[in-house]
DNA sequence: CTGTATCCGCATTGATACTG
DNA sequence: CAGTATCAATGCGGATACAG
């Protein structure tokens, strides 16, 4: 197994080198916005289609509907339909988005603390 | 300034609510694949226009000047231009580039560790 | 309520050419 | 080498209608 060092010293982004590797192909599928909004409001707890359009704010159906698919496809959230009527449609966090959700409280939370950083930055920034 | 935990406890998301918010306008700057690739990157070491264009791999031209300037402006990355023909330019990451670059490498690393889960929710996943 | 399908405008993106 | 500008095309994303 060599050295605990030639394992561990193995950089984060090791796999996104390659333009066309799968790395690269998942981490585009999660890196935009309304993914990742849906993994932290999801994340906050189960929610249902229409609870989850309204939390997020400003989302298409078609927009919610079509990253909801991609979320599940990869594994991040589960979706569990109650055959009652009218239709009763949960989502859920998987494990996998469950810790991805860590990372994106990262990216919250590194918002609100550089908010006044980039608002400054902004106004002294040649236009 | 009242107790400690009124203060901590705020979740990380607490500004994202709103969908016009400027929260949430800068988290829809920073989540999107060409620039967290670029932060990734660029986190690495200081690199070069073209460097990094080779680096990140299928990115355009344009999309990579068009990402850069956006970062700049937000105060992420300091673009330093040496007078010098032909022209060198570098680009690094400031203290709050390199705060999220922590974040990036998190997600970076989620992408390695959850490779092998992902790969097999798709196959199970009814197309 | 939730989901699928369609249409369509507009923004994003890439290719190309030109400047410093 | 790095950047800007322009043009064309693709596809994202919204609105709408309809089905289960």
């Amino acid at each position: 197994m060599g050295t605990r060092q030639e394992i561990s010293e193995l950089p984060p982004e090791a796999d996104l080198a390659r333009a066309d590797s799968l790395a690269r192909e998942i981490f585009s599928d999660i890196a935009n916005k309304w993914a990742l909004l849906i993994i932290e409001f999801v994340g906050q707890r189960t929610m249902r289609f229409s609870e989850l359009r309204d939390a997020i704010g400003g989302i298409s159906h078609k927009m919610l509907t079509q990253n909801l698919r991609t979320l599940e496809r990869n594994g991040l959230i589960v979706r569990k339909v109650h055959a009652t009527v009218p239709p009763r449609v949960e989502y859920t966090l998987t494990e996998a988005g469950a810790a991805l959700r860590t990372v994106v409280d990262g990216m919250c939370g590194w918002t609100q603390e550089h908010l006044a950083h980039i608002e400054a930055s902004r106004r002294e920034f040649p236009s």
